[in-house]
DNA sequence: AATTAATGTGTTAGATTTACACATTAATTC
DNA sequence: GAATTAATGTGTAAATCTAACACATTAATT
């Protein structure tokens, strides 16, 4: 790793002076999104972070963001941060929750809008040469710059209410996976382990998913069955609500 | 109802003219607080609506909203609108989403941060005297002025979800109810009927309901029990999560 | 004293969840 | 090529939760 914190190697990526300018010229209250983007290989949940440009934060991890440009939607902001980044478009995202506190940023008022994004790692292995930009595992992920820490806190948690209730799990898998992949997955994000029988029943009980009648290549043992999401069906049957329970 | 829809009666509440300044000034983006402020009252669900004050606008309701001082937390700004509107401070307030798109509002480039309220009408039934400031019923809440209509309905369906999941319903409620009280809630929520038998089973079952050993006064009928509820014991006892199910 | 309109309680069938054990398959090893 | 290994794939029984449903009780009213 290089300490060489100032690089601005994608381009359209705003620096902190940049920050700084666009703060104080508008006498007010500057936007931007932050995106906290999790990829899922070699069964681990990864986040996509980048070293901070800013000396306050040397050396410090962060995650990735930009300012609102004025003619621009968040969402597409969001997005635009995504392409730039990992080349993909395309790809699940969904607003999480916005912080404002007056003092979090060193630059002057930014109020931040968050995004979580789940992508596959296998779409865009290549794309990602930066030194400056890596994958960690989520265990790692500790101390991040500026109140990143608070908002990556906030994004996992709400991955993992959210993959409880909505198939956003297979955004992070190939498009053909075994069960055993996605109980991998599932136990990684929620960081826990099932009984694989009960996992099996409960997924083939809701019907959702498609046998491709195609089987793994390359493992080491017994080939598992390969399958697909049948999100059409889903979309068509998915609940309406549970009941109360807390 | 008046149609003068300038009229400020509130101070310090921020005029279309003072928002147009301070987006021209600003040379950027501007930022707001919606607040969706929910009450419950004659077994109904109701929601605060004002007079919108633009031009455009006239007549429509909308949401309660400000915009956010260069100095302020978001937080701080949806508690100062909601103490400005209601009179009540510690209430329930939750942020739920942030609505950017370029062209919401005719002033310029105004993105908001919304917040839920759920609010006690009892505890602020006399402050309420502005004509232009009013309790609509659920049913009646359409054609809201600016996106107000999209972000109330992302609020409600967040109300719908939550309450079902978190003890909410009990900050809309008196300090002291009745089972038959709390099933009506729930019931103009959800917009649902439910059984009795069961809804009682349920909340004992949870085991966070005090039985107060006192009873309901002046009803036509058998008085019902009034209970309160333990948040001590819930915040020890709530549970950390479900399972897969969509 | 009879009527009314609620509250308060219990049971049963079905569905869901949990815990748990054994046969099967393909790759690997000897 | 037979034995071994390390997975996949399937089934069942107990316990829990949910949904549907009926009757006795109470206090106010007539």
């Amino acid at each position: 790793m290089t300490s060489d914190v100032n690089t601005d190697k994608v381009k359209n990526i705003k620096t902190l002076t940049a920050i700084q300018s666009e703060v104080e010229s508008s006498n007010g209250i500057a936007l931007s999104v932050d995106c906290v983007i999790f990829g899922f290989d070699e069964n681990k949940l990864k986040v996509l972070l980048i070293r901070s440009d800013l000396k306050k934060y040397l050396g410090k991890w962060s995650l990735l963001g930009d300012l609102v440009r004025p003619n621009e939607d968040l969402d597409a902001a969001a997005y635009r941060i995504l392409k730039q980044r990992t080349g993909l478009s395309d790809v699940y995202l969904e607003q999480v929750e916005t912080f404002g506190a007056v003092s979090r940023h060193p630059a002057g008022r930014v109020v931040t809008v968050t995004y979580c994004s789940l992508i596959n790692v296998q779409h865009h292995k290549l794309k990602i040469l930066d030194n400056e930009l890596h994958w960690h595992d989520i265990q790692n992920v500790t101390d991040l710059a500026f109140d990143h820490q608070q908002i990556y806190d906030t994004c996992y948690q709400r991955l993992q209410k959210r993959i409880q209730e909505h198939p956003l799990g297979f955004n992070l898998l190939p498009k053909k996976f075994s069960l055993r992949d996605l109980q991998n997955l599932y136990e990684a994000i929620l960081d826990t382990k099932m009984d694989r029988r009960n996992f099996r029943k409960k997924f083939f009980a809701m019907d959702f998913l498609i046998d491709l009648d195609e089987m793994e290549q390359d493992v080491p043992h017994r080939p598992g069955k390969l399958y697909k999401f049948n999100f059409e069906k889903y979309e068509k049957k998915k609940k309406k609500w549970v009941g109360i329970d807390f």
